[in-house]
DNA sequence: TACAGAGCAGTAT
DNA sequence: ATACTGCTCTGTA
């Protein structure tokens, strides 16, 4: 596990990678020591253990990092983005799988209902379990778990904050930063 | 409009 | 075993 820190226009972002891609990622923050220690108590919590981490400034050996810096720093800029990068989903039961592989699929600056969710997924009446497994989701933004909206058009639930999920839809539709 | 009840998958008690 | 979730649909009144 190699645990990545980024700079963008919204704070500082860590992000943790695994041999199979992007693990988690981290809320961005004030300043990087906080996203980094906030990330690792996570990967604690998650790994059980306290789990071999190397610590690495810019993320040698993986890859897909740099690519993962510019998205960020153009998504937090306000523009389009498709985070075409492998994220590590193998910590997830398959029912989490299909949910967070369909909510990938949810177009930049789009919304979608819990319950189209679960249909595109294959499971139409599973709305409420989508819920659960938005919220489980690790890799907030690449996996865009914000656009998943109530069908009556009320935001829904948000692990990182309510005010944050519609910062970032504002953010999709243009109306914010630039 | 309001309120049960049911189906759903995971996690926490 | 229960209870509680980032939900939504079907009654029933």
């Amino acid at each position: 596990m190699v645990i990545q820190t980024i700079a963008t226009p919204a704070g500082w972002v860590a992000a943790a990678w695994s041999d199979r891609g992007l693990f988690a990622l981290s809320w961005p923050q004030d300043d990087g020591q906080a996203a980094q220690a906030g990330l690792q108590e996570k990967l604690r919590r998650w790994g059980g253990g306290n789990g071999g981490f190397s610590l690495v400034a810019e993320g040698n050996g993986q890859p897909f990092a740099p690519v993962l810096e510019k998205a960020l720093a153009d998504y937090f800029r306000g523009e389009p983005v498709s985070f075409d990068i492998p994220v590590d989903l193998s910590w997830c039961t398959p029912f989490q799988k299909e949910i967070l592989i369909a909510i990938r699929r949810i177009p930049y600056g789009e919304v979608r209902s819990y319950r189209e969710v679960a249909a595109m997924a294959g499971h139409p009446r599973a709305a409420r379990a989508a819920g659960t497994a938005a919220g489980a989701n690790r890799t907030p933004v690449v996996i865009p778990c914000h656009r998943v909206i109530r069908k009556n058009g009320e935001l829904g639930g948000f692990g990182g904050g309510l005010p944050l999920k519609k910062f970032l839809l504002a953010l999709e539709n243009g109306k914010s930063p630039r």
